[in-house]
DNA sequence: CGTATTTGACCTCAG
DNA sequence: TCTGAGGTCAAATAC
């Protein structure tokens, strides 16, 4: 291989990176594929699409408006649709448990994923501080469980049209206490970088190291986790009583390569001192005091579990649709537009715009420590672990209903990413609980197809595969709303514009009493649909 | 001296 | 009940 899929990417005009990043090292693997831990993440079966079964799922892009920093992106309601008052994914506002995103910012290390993937991809259009939330958000709003993305923090945003141009962007989006995920349909209007993508060579990105989310955060503790070489750091929010917590994962060369945020801030952002020239120091990012959440921004993992709690993003494809409140902030020229890549679980992508990076895992896990998922019932999350046979993380809930011993844990099935493994333990002793938002059923829920029962066994697992144009109206009185796709209120879910995702949403069968597996078939993605979303 | 970080020990939980 | 892994605590250390 003579030259990197980056170096056929770069254009003249992007020389931002010439003396800021540096070719990485990347870990070849025999196939050519670059490797951006030495060992995968336990989730990442993403990465190794080609072995996957599954069709590939298109990553799409976000554009980061200019000034704005990764981490101010994931508190800015441009990412959440703040016009619904949900915070940023720091607070937790975020509706999908499971948040991927695969990204680029300023202290993280730019990375290429080693799945050579077809893929689409789109931008988020973000909007300034003075605007309200609602404003901004409109590109498309995206109830987003799971949702693997890339971002780059280009300094010069000149490469935009390779993102955000070249292809549409599809969103895979489970809902419930399942998971959301956005999902890059159209591959094929990307078709053209598959062939190059064994050819990237990652890139690193080194700006400010600060911590640059705003908020104040303590170190207290440090671990090695298995399957990675990269030490995993704890931090609190130093603000008193704050809940939040965010582990921050490095590589070994100090680049961060996953940040995960867990819980909701309960206080405003602290009024910025100073901050890099990435971050966007105007940008005071409203947020909600939300019930804990947790959000993990990666690159590599699509295998969050997301519940749907009062959680919303707006992204908008300025390339595809003008923007329609940022106005010329968000232009793509602007020097410092980052753009942010989503991709789909499937998408092993990370070139961005016009150049290949090394991006970092950067997760996006939004998760409630006490939420209402999809199911009706209210579930407080007590743990998350990937267990054996499957690199997806499994969340594990409990009815917080007292005395209710029903418990339930919730996986990606490993076999097919965007099939999401509900079981259930034990049976209800109460009713469903009043749902939020009640009447406003007009969510795309999945579908189980094809179930089976198991009497002889208390635990139900279903997997659902989102039927988003179908009436995937799920059995059972205790199915209540929690997700709109359309949703522009608060009411706790992404407003979801659909792109004819085959994962816009998943349910969880709340039906403890019965026995069942299901398997949900996919459902073909919709062009058309996806193009009348966009525009 | 106050604050932040480091780091080994401890706790919790799933399997 | 045991084990392994992730998460947290808190004393020691560094800044």
């Amino acid at each position: 291989m003579t030259h990197s899929f980056s170096d056929l990417l770069s254009s003249p005009t992007d020389h931002n990176l010439a003396g800021s990043e540096r070719p990485q090292v990347s870990d070849q693997t025999g196939s050519g594929a670059p490797k951006f831990k030495s060992t995968p993440p336990p989730s990442l079966p993403l990465s190794h699409p080609q072995n996957h079964p599954l069709p590939p799922i298109s990553p799409s892009y976000f554009n980061i408006p200019h000034g704005l920093s990764l981490a101010e992106l994931l508190d800015s309601p441009v990412l959440l649709n703040s016009s619904n008052g949900l915070p940023s994914p720091t607070t937790g506002s975020f509706a999908g448990e499971g948040f991927n995103w695969k990204s680029i910012y300023g202290e993280s290390q730019l990375h290429v994923k080693e799945e050579n993937k077809s893929f689409s991809s789109f931008s988020f259009q973000t909007q300034t501080q003075t605007q309200p939330p609602l404003t901004s958000s409109t590109g498309f709003q995206s109830s987003i469980g799971i949702l693997q993305t890339g971002w780059s923090f280009p300094e010069t945003a000149k490469q935009d049209g390779f993102s955000s141009r070249t292809s549409m962007s599809m969103v895979k989006t489970e809902t419930s206490s399942a998971m959301q995920s956005f999902n890059s349909e159209n591959n094929h209007k990307s078709a053209g970088f598959q062939s190059d993508y064994n050819k990237y060579q990652p890139q690193v990105q080194t700006l400010s190291r600060r911590s640059d989310d705003g908020y104040n955060w303590r170190k207290y503790g440090q671990k090695q986790v298995k399957g990675s070489e990269n030490p995993r750091s704890y931090y609190k929010c130093t603000y008193p009583n704050c809940p939040t917590k965010k582990k921050v994962e490095r590589s070994l060369d100090g680049h961060i390569t996953e940040i995960v945020y867990k819980g909701s801030h309960n206080h405003p952002k602290p009024q910025a001192t100073k901050r890099n020239s990435l971050s966007a120091s105007s940008h005071t990012i409203p947020h909600s005091n939300s019930v804990n959440n947790e959000m993990t921004l990666t690159t590599h993992q699509m295998d969050s579990v997301a519940t749907p709690e009062n959680s919303s993003i707006s992204m908008e494809d300025d390339d595809f649709c003008q923007s329609k409140s940022g106005g010329d902030e968000f232009d793509n020229d602007e020097p410092d537009a980052k753009r942010w890549r989503i991709e789909g679980e499937n998408e092993g992508i990370s070139a961005v715009g016009s150049r290949t990076v090394r991006e970092p895992r950067v997760v996006v896990q939004t998760t409630s420590d006490i939420d209402i998922l999809d199911d009706g019932y209210r579930w407080r999350k007590y743990g998350q672990k990937v267990v054996k046979g499957n690199p997806n993380p499994r969340s594990y809930y409990k009815c917080t209903f007292p005395g209710c011993p029903v418990r339930k844990h919730v996986e990606r099935a490993s076999h097919d990413l965007r099939a999401v493994i509900t079981t259930y333990e034990g049976k209800h002793n109460h009713d469903v609980p009043a749902a939020r938002g009640s009447g406003s059923n007009s969510i795309s829920r999945s579908v189980p197809i094809n179930t089976t029962t198991n009497s002889t066994t208390s635990a139900a697992s279903s997997i659902y595969i989102n039927n988003s144009h179908q009436n995937p109206r799920p059995p059972g009185p205790e199915r209540t709303q929690h997700f709109n796709p359309n949703m522009q209120q608060g009411s706790g879910s992404f407003g979801f514009s659909g792109f004819g995702n085959p994962l816009m949403g998943s349910y969880m069968n709340q039906q403890s009493d019965n026995v069942f597996t299901s398997r949900a078939k996919e459902e073909q993605g919709d062009d058309s649909f996806l193009d009348s979303l966009l525009c």
